[in-house]
DNA sequence: ACAATAGTTAGAATTATTCCAATTTAGACT
DNA sequence: AGTCTAAATTGGAATAATTCTAACTATTGT
C-alpha cells in the first residue's frame, strides 16, 4: 500500500513522538484534511477517504481524527451545535462562519491581539486555549 | 396563577414587541435563568422550573428558551459539543470554561478590545456576532 | 514464530435536540 | 362574559452526531 502523499513523514514523526503507530487509515485521514482545507466534518472526511480506502469505517475516521487532535496536528472547530469540523493546525487563528454559505474561513490573529485578549482575564484565571468565532454574511463575490 | 417575579414586565414587553404571547411557561423559564445565573442547560432549567410548574414539558422548555433567544433576552453558550447552556443577556462578554469543575464564568470584555477584535477581519467580512471562549483551569480557592 | 499490544471494524447504544399531531390557552372581538 | 382563532404547550416518537463494545486484524518486541 502506497502512502498517500508527502505529508506522511511529519505525521509518522508526530505519531512516533506520542508512542502511536502509523497506519494507512491515519495517513489517509490526515491527507484528506491537508488536501482540501475546507474544515470538513467527520462524515465528509469519511466520504473522501473511502474513495481511496474503501474498507475504512466511520468509527475509524472518528478515532483517527481524535488521534490527530491529540498529536496537535489538527484542531477541532465547533460552531453552535453543528457537527464538529476539523482543520490541520497551523498557527493560532480564529474562524469566520459565513451564514449564507455555511462555509468556515480562517482568520489570522496577530500575536499582539491574542495577547490583549488573554490579558482581559481576571487574576487567577489562566487560559490553555482561546477560541474566537465570528458569525456573519459574506458579500457574494469573492 | 401568579407571576414568578418582578422580571415579568420586561419579558412581557419584549414578547409583545415581537408579537408573541406571554405565558406562565415563558415567565418561569426566564425567571429560572435570572434567579441562578450559572449558565444552566435546558435539562437543568427543566428541573428547576418543574418544581414550580410541575406540568411543564421539556419540549416547552426548549421552545421557551428559543423564544427568549429570539427576543434577545437570552444568549446561548456552546462549548465544544456539550449541551447548550443559556445565560440572560446583558452586555457583550466572553466565557471562561473551567475544566476542573465544568463551570462557566462570564468574562467582561472592554468595548475597546471588542473593537480591536472585529478590526482583525479582512475587508468584505463583517461580523454580526463574535464569540470568545477561554478554556483552562481555575485555582481551587475562590 | 509468538505473545502482547494497538488499531480497526460493524453495529448497537447514547443523548441532545427537533418534530409531530393532538390538545389547550391567550388575547381579540364581539 | 362568551366565542373564535391563532399561538403555545404537551408527550412521545424521530433524528443525528458521536461513542461504545466486542471481535477481529496488524504490528511490534522478544
Amino acid at each position: 500500500m502506497s502512502t498517500p502523499t508527502i505529508h506522511s513523514d511529519a505525521l509518522a514523526q508526530k505519531l512516533a513522538d506520542s508512542g502511536l503507530r502509523n497506519t494507512p487509515q491515519r495517513e489517509f485521514v490526515y491527507d484528506a484534511l491537508l488536501t482540501k482545507r475546507d474544515h470538513p466534518t467527520a462524515d465528509e472526511v469519511y466520504a473522501r477517504v473511502k474513495t481511496q480506502l474503501p474498507g475504512i469505517s466511520l468509527a475509524t475516521v472518528y478515532n483517527c481524527l481524535e488521534t490527530l487532535v491529540q498529536c496537535n496536528l489538527v484542531r477541532v472547530v465547533n460552531f453552535e451545535r453543528a457537527p464538529t469540523r476539523y482543520c490541520p493546525h497551523l498557527h493560532p487563528h480564529a474562524h469566520f462562519h459565513d451564514e449564507s454559505t455555511g462555509a468556515t474561513h480562517d482568520i489570522e490573529l496577530p500575536d499582539q491581539l491574542l495577547a490583549a485578549i488573554k490579558a482581559v482575564l481576571p487574576s487567577g484565571y489562566s487560559a490553555d486555549a482561546v477560541e474566537i468565532t465570528f458569525r456573519g454574511k459574506l458579500p457574494a463575490p469573492r
